[in-house]
DNA sequence: TTGTATGCGTTATCAG
DNA sequence: CTGATAACGCATACAA
């Protein structure tokens, strides 16, 4: 029981024109046609209220011009500006967005990916945990944040360029006992290049470190554990810490307050991502920020490419460091 | 040029299984078919690989299993929040998201809906402050806190009593000199309902009390002229506040605490919304929690209604109160 | 229960 | 430049 909606289709446009039903489709699809027949043709369309239908062209073409984003959620602020920025990219190049929140969770990821080639989607950008994810090789695919093969492109921030930039900060910012606390995932996604970078940077400089790196995403307690067992006479053994996101960094901001020690005076924190209050307001903490504009443009880009043609197998994009109030530098930046 | 893709059609396994094209269909969809032909066309679905198009589906039953969301955007968190919860109601029905942003832009809405229209989405759930956007008669549409006609279903937090909760919180928090700021959109959508509440609980409690309800999303700077000029020997003149949304409240809070003037001890601040920090932590300020999950599945309920049976026209959802550190109540809830 | 056949609205090919 | 016509993949009414 088809709606009644502009039931009116190109064949109806073409019988009140009085032209063929092919002419009726160059129009819609702004081809070169006669004037004459052009004026008659639209004539005919507001006659009949006729809408253009593309549930054709899909079965015609196997086009969509849909991309699906699977992606964990939309609360954590982070994905909300991907999300954000990837939707902006995609309407630019008038592709819509078939929004898909897996939660993390395997079994939805490979259901929203049978559903997107059942769709027929025209690409898939996805930002998952999953480790052994089976990739469809049939349909453009690419991921934020976690490599899979060369085959599969992947898109991220320069996470080891982000460690080596909060050490240093941290460094030039007058520490001299910093440390790394942050999930460590065992798997070779991109984030956990952060720390990498931060110690690579701190042999470097010659600057000792300590590093709290967690397997699994656990309960918070094992970095107040941590914390907690570096304090002597009131005194944190850190005067630095340079933590794996602004939402970690936050929670530990709190622990620290809780715990009498002061932030930035007694010890300087930097986060990473770029969280600002409300999405547009102060950032949440001094961080690195994730240039998450450019990240979406480039999945885009990726997407949208000829699957034949040499496509990048990693791609990196540069951060750079945001004043947050953590730290004790002014906020006109560094 | 079609992808090589699931290329194999129902056609193919049909003749793969030496059995009819309706039979593989009515196996696709989990009718009752033959035990026999059920394994044979199982068996010819696995030999080739076979997956499902629905493209085809959608052609012949115009129907897409799709609603498209409206929404400005998802960096303001409360949006992001409203996105999560449609998505996951929608995903519990089986339907796929098409999300918009409109980013507050007449010309992009009505694109939006014209594409939606185009692409046959089975429904559509806005949010929007355009007034007078033409709502399609064709196709079921939902929005959120904007009130158009009886004829658009619309779903919204219980925002006049919203207003009325703040104002007796405030009192019963020992308030005596409290003020509502905020927005003041001159049409009648749901959100200036905060300060009708907010008023009539005032003046039903004989509680004095200020406006300062702006026309126009202006820059902040009226807000902070408001309340410096309410300030006299260093004391501001009221001690509560209630404010239209979290963000404002947060921004009111900034610029207090940049005026010595300390919340809550001197100034407790209500503000609206429900938003936590990183989604999931702490409330940004004292609130009136908007009953967001409720609010979505709401919508997408009666987006999914049978457009023939009686829509309501408006549904108020109940708020509650949280408190989030700028109210001298204790952390234990009242 | 299964087979057959038609049509959904469009694009694209090919002949005029 | 335009007209006629054949797919595209599937659901479904109807016949067997």
């Amino acid at each position: 029981m088809a709606r009644e909606r502009g039931s009116a289709t190109m064949a109806d446009v073409a019988r009140e024109a009085g032209v063929a039903l092919g002419t009726v489709s160059r129009v819609v699809n702004g081809e070169s046609v006669g004037d004459i027949y052009r004026g008659k043709v639209e004539a005919a369309i507001r006659k009949l209220g006729y809408q253009y239908n593309s549930s054709g062209r899909v079965l015609r073409t196997d086009r969509t011009d849909t991309v699906a984003l699977m992606i964990p959620n939309t609360l954590n602020p982070f994905f909300g500006l991907l999300v954000h920025h990837i939707n902006l990219a995609l309407e630019k190049q008038n592709y819509k967005m078939m929004l898909c929140f897996t939660g993390n969770d395997r079994t939805r990821e490979e259901e929203y990916i049978q559903m997107a080639q059942s769709n027929r989607v025209d690409g898939i950008i996805a930002l998952t945990y999953n480790p052994d994810l089976v990739i469809p090789e049939d349909i453009p695919f690419v991921t934020i944040d976690r490599f899979f093969s060369a085959s599969v492109p992947c898109v991220a921030a320069d996470n080891f360029g982000g460690g080596v930039m909060a050490a240093r900060k941290l460094k030039e910012l007058g520490c001299t006992r910093i440390a790394f606390l942050g999930e460590a995932n065992a798997l070779t996604n991109e984030p956990s290049k952060r720390k990498d970078g931060f110690v690579s940077a701190c042999v470097e400089m010659g600057m000792p470190f300590e590093i709290l790196a967690l397997e699994e995403p656990q309960s918070f307690s094992e970095y107040e554990h941590f914390l907690v067992s570096h304090v002597k006479n009131d005194k944190l053994a850190f005067d630095g810490l340079f933590i794996g996101t602004d939402s970690l960094a936050w929670q530990v901001i709190g622990l620290l307050r809780k715990m009498n020690i002061r932030v930035p005076e007694d010890v300087q924190v930097i986060g990473f991502d770029g969280i600002r209050i409300f999405g547009d307001q102060e950032y949440i903490v001094s961080t690195i920020v994730q240039p998450v504009r450019e990240i979406a443009e480039t999945c885009v880009d990726i997407v949208r490419s000829n699957p034949l043609s040499n496509r990048p197998s990693l791609v990196c994009l540069p951060v750079s460091y945001a004043y947050g109030g953590s730290t004790l530098d002014q906020p006109g930046k560094a």
